[in-house]
DNA sequence: GGAAGTACCTACTTTTTTGTAAGCTGGTGT
DNA sequence: ACACCAGCTTACAAAAAAGTAGGTACTTCC
């Protein structure tokens, strides 16, 4: 599919005359969400404990970390492992359409590392410009 | 790239040791928001007026628009041009910036577009085996 | 003089999200 | 008996985001 067309279907696909209802909205809120892009990108890497999430992702509570992986599971993009140990080792990693959706959200991850530069640049040009006006 | 490095390289790029303190995450949160999405979706389409927007966002309030378009301005992603008729019209078109990051965003929504169903599907039986659990 | 149109902005309120700190579970070492 | 471990969960509080209602500025039309 060509870039100009698969713009094209993106445009169409959100912003429907009733995107309002659009039950995808919640789900893709709460997937590009910070905490849950840092998740997918750690266990991008392989498989991890709640722990070495917990450290990896660092700044996330234990609660949000629970929270967004508990959400993540129930879309079927990670899946949760419990070795019946003591104590309990759960293990978390990505399902198969956990793997599908990395590529396109690195693909977007990569862009801002590209383009992060110009963005702060523009902010600041922005700011100043207002600053005297 | 091949998808392999690009995944690589974008877990490292967000889950650095302190990326707490990522520049970018404020940026990458305010640009993939729910309101800035479907406003750089719409504006892929072409330049829009103020009342255009908000009638093609559907459930965006006056507010809203106006405060996520000045954030995009801010970054540099979509440019407002003025035309000193009266009442002034003002016109919102995406920039350079902002149409090199319509391919990657649309590569996600369109991720969601084809898989949507298997998200809800998953959704809906995580639920179902709760319930009974 | 008063209404209308465009593109906002402001104050106020409600809703949602996030953080903090504490508690729980269930087996294990002491 | 008691503290400890991992991996949560809960209650409470604070902060951030979003919605609502109204107002502003300027000008043209009636």
């Amino acid at each position: 599919m060509a870039e100009t067309e698969q713009v094209a279907t993106a445009s169409r696909l959100l912003t429907h005359d009733t995107f309002d209802k659009c039950p995808l909205r919640p789900i893709m809120d709460q997937t590009t969400s910070r905490w849950a892009t840092l998740i997918i990108s750690a266990l991008i890497g392989g498989p991890h404990r709640f722990a070495q999430l917990h450290a990896r992702v660092g700044g996330i509570s234990q609660k949000m970390l629970s929270q967004n992986l508990k959400a993540l599971a129930r879309s079927g993009l990670v899946a949760r492992d419990v070795a019946p140990t003591n104590p309990p080792q759960v293990t978390y990693s990505l399902t198969e359409l956990g793997v599908s959706l990395a590529g396109p959200l690195t693909g977007l991850i990569g862009w801002f590392g590209r383009h992060g530069d110009e963005l702060l640049a523009a902010q600041q040009q922005y700011d100043s410009q207002s600053a005297d006006g």
